[in-house]
DNA sequence: GTGAAAGCGCTAACAA
DNA sequence: TTGTTAGCGCTTTCAC
């Protein structure tokens, strides 16, 4: 009998326990409008007593909203994202809204098939990591009336947007002086695509450091890649490959520190002895693997409940004119582990430690 | 201009400029009933121009149906949720339904809240890893006609619903004999609460094994540890304290695994040298460490896109009596890393290798 | 303080 | 083949 869904109890049914009008049960339930505690007291018990559930369809279709967020991300299996959306999750609920996730695989065509449904649903707003691309259906969320926060990476065609991220440059920057100080002349970048902005401000950082330290750039020492798995294992191995190989890699997310540790690991180099590796992101496994890895670290969780935070404002004054968004830059925070030591051969010529 | 939330253009406008009513516009949008295709392509057009977007709250209450499914777990940031979340993404993304996350960190109150949401929100199904507490709430959402799957643990309390989980005594089993094998007498459990049928069978296993290999089990080896990280690693150090300690431990989730690397790195152990590490579950990290972990592997994405399929099949016939849901079984399987290896000290007299 | 009634945007009888 | 219309369950004026 408690298989197959019966009709299931309105606010009529309950309004009818009580004997009292369907608007009262409305009030009582809601504590908007004016209730004595006597009809209050009688709608609550009818209403525990039927088990009554308001409807949510029902009640967004009336008050045009949702409670609801669209978070979308490139892999939920990405420790990077996981704790993002951890972050979100729990700061969302708190602000009484619930999540619909989005895993768009850093594929165009995924991003657009969810905005559709985003869109379709009347989500209050979108938390996004976004590809960067779909111009005209961003435009349509956003005329539509759904704020969006983008979170991690700025996307400039979306001005209107909010935006909270790390500061990349600065977190590049900092960990290629380490490197420097520790004697490295000769540092491996794995870039991501300078498309986006991460990829931009940490090859910034990159250069940046480097410049400072009136250090030349080998152009056979920086590897820009896509986010396909392959692509990124390739180009480490590339970098292990070169006549002069560089004695420290800066890899910078987690996809492509756990793909360097694989080809450092292949070719039976010993860390940080042989080759030094130095990472964006401190996901959990960096502080498992021997030696620990030296990493970049982003508030994530922070990212995650501040992007939360900065919908819920705009929420809260959804017709203030807003021609640019705010931007929130979190700082990032170098951690040093075991994965780094000076370099084996350092270049003569040059003072660093060992020089 | 593009800011504030303008009245969203609906079916009306639509059918406005094509001309045509909206029962139309209806029709020749969802493909439903009959529309000649010169009302259909206006109507298109149409659409098109005005970039409309149906209201899925407005479908939603007048189907009773949402498409939206809710997935409940522990914590995504833990890699078995978020390759399990991945899993159901996928595979309800194919089916055209959204999910919605619910994190309840195995706080019973959390679930509460979560599920009160999910059936006001009304989502057509809800795929759980539950705490297995919440027995009146969970036969509420039953009796709302939301179709549930039980993913991982199975809950006695709601025999209709469906499970989806891994066969936790034979991989347990398998675990606990390779390492009897090896020569290990004394093997340390870092069990989960038997509370859960996964602590249950993998404890089960795990005395299955000592009972065929008619050894005997030393109490002081079982560790019944919650999932509260303090209480694990306390329990590991604990195994490690004894005054004869085990030679080989079997972390019975990858959370245990994780303290127990923990634990035997600060206590300066040699792995597999002085101590053997086997954990149930295969996630990322554990071929990133040096050793690498030998681990029984779980399908994880499979379970949820299994889990998925499973839910659909419900949602086909929502009027099918069914009084004990189906039950699938997947398989463990058993993956030999570096992580194990004969005990130093065999105990003498008994004929294991070394022995 | 309370209730009647309109209407949110959509689908599906039903009538034409 | 097309259009009219009655709700789906809820909130909220607006009378009383």
């Amino acid at each position: 009998m408690s298989n197959s869904a019966k009709k299931s109890v309105t606010i009529r049914d309950v309004a009818q326990r009580a004997g009292v009008s369907i608007a009262a049960v409305s009030r009582a339930l809601n504590g908007s409008g004016y209730v004595s505690t006597e009809i209050k007291q009688r709608v609550q018990e009818a209403a525990l007593a039927l088990r009554y559930r308001p409807h949510d369809s029902a009640r967004g279709l009336k008050l045009q909203r949702t409670n609801t967020i669209g978070l979308v991300i490139a892999d939920i299996t990405n420790p990077f994202y996981s704790e993002l959306a951890a972050g979100v999750l729990i700061s969302a609920k708190k602000w009484g809204y619930h999540v619909i996730l989005a895993a768009m695989d850093e594929e165009p065509a995924m991003e657009e098939e969810y905005l559709n449904v985003l869109m379709e649903k009347r989500v209050d707003g979108i938390l996004a990591v976004a590809t960067g691309q779909n111009h005209r259906l961003w435009r349509d969320v956003i005329d539509l009336g759904i704020k969006v926060v983008l979170v991690d990476r700025k996307v400039t065609s979306l001005p209107e947007a909010d935006v909270v991220l790390v500061d990349n440059v600065k977190g590049s920057y900092e960990a290629i002086s380490y490197l420097i100080h520790l004697g490295h002349r000769r540092i491996g970048i794995l870039s991501g695509p300078t498309s986006l902005t991460t990829g931009q401000g940490r090859l910034h950082g990159y250069y940046q450091a480097h410049e400072d330290a009136q250090l030349p750039i080998d152009q056979d020492l920086v590897q820009l890649v896509s986010f396909k798995r392959e692509s990124s294992i390739q180009a480490v191995e590339q970098l292990l490959a070169l006549r002069e190989p560089p004695g420290a890699i800066f890899a910078t997310n987690n996809l492509l520190g756990e793909m360097a540790m694989f080809a450092i690991r292949a070719q039976g180099l010993r860390m940080p002895e042989d080759i030094s590796l130095l990472m964006f992101d401190d996901v959990p496994w960096a502080s498992l693997t021997t030696p620990q890895i030296t990493v970049v670290a982003q508030p994530i969780s922070l990212l995650g409940s501040r992007a939360v935070e900065q919908l819920m404002l705009r929420l809260q004054n959804p017709d203030e004119a807003v021609h640019e968004g705010r931007i929130a830059v979190l700082e990032p925070e170098l951690i040093v582990r075991e994965s780094c030591a000076p370099p084996r051969l350092p270049v003569m010529g040059l003072d660093g430690p060992g020089g």
